[in-house]
DNA sequence: GGTGAAAGTTTTTCTCT
DNA sequence: AGAGAAAAACTTTCACC
């Protein structure tokens, strides 16, 4: 675990809120001048504390209407079945995250697709035929009504 | 939806994969010179295409060891009980997503936390008692196979 | 580990096409 | 809409504390 500072965690909060805000900026927010600001977010990064930024993208707007979680049920729990089923998932551009779970769900998958039509074309040539797949219950999302990044972090 | 062509969809994807390129180096990956770029990017980020820019932080580097997704259903389902509890929801820092759901299972929310043990104070002392709720099942994040941002966008 | 100044880039505006 | 040049701002390095 990371041994940080006052210091690196507002600035790793206010990067978790703005992405983009200029070093100096960032730096005037923390309280320190531009140079040690930036070496404190290139150490960082290099520590992996900070292991990417990213464009928050409205996926309705990019013609992905759907949201929908999948609660997936294998039928052996042998690490090497659990395995095969997150590499197929890998390969599945619809399916954004895969996470790997306790008790009778093995699986929770957040997946996105253009509507329901094609949703449902997923769900029966791509999901449900994978590998050692034993049940998979799907639920759409009505609506989103809290989607933070990452983790708390003090204000 | 928003109208885009060949040279924005790129851009969205090269700032979703990584958001903190510089504009010279964008415009230099989608075959542009900088001024355009920019204000492509510019009118992207108004139309409320692009939301907005996100470090991505290692949870675990922060002290936030734990990811639990729970399901959760209320005993009223009326439009002004689902708002009542998102708004709580919206009050907790533990809880990073919220989404409704259709089906037995009203909300999923994705929580983080330090330890099980500041786990299960949050679920018996905030969660739990939280207004109309009437189950929650939770199950913890053994591992994360996948975790992609936003939408599938072409390579 | 922080500061201030200087050098090198990048962002941003303007004008032209 | 995109390009090139110019101004302003930012990043990055360096010498110093």
């Amino acid at each position: 675990m990371a041994n940080l500072d006052e210091i690196d965690r507002k600035l790793l909060a206010e990067l978790q809120h703005e992405g983009r805000v200029t070093n100096v900026e960032l730096a005037h927010r923390v309280g320190l001048t531009a140079p040690p600001c930036l070496r404190r977010v290139r150490a960082l990064e290099e520590q992996g504390v900070i292991r990417g930024y990213h464009a928050d993208l409205d996926a309705s707007q990019l013609g992905f209407a759907i949201t929908v979680f999948a609660m997936v049920s294998l039928k052996s729990q042998a690490e090497s079945a659990l395995r095969e089923f997150e590499d197929h998932m890998a390969q599945l551009p619809e399916v954004r995250e895969c996470h790997m779970l306790n008790g009778e769900i093995d699986f929770i998958l957040k997946i996105v697709s253009h509507d329901l039509q094609s949703f449902q074309e997923f769900l029966t040539s791509k999901l449900t035929p994978a590998p050692n797949v034993a049940s998979v219950k799907t639920s759409l999302t009505i609506r989103t009504a809290k989607h933070e990044p990452g983790v708390p972090m003090p204000k």
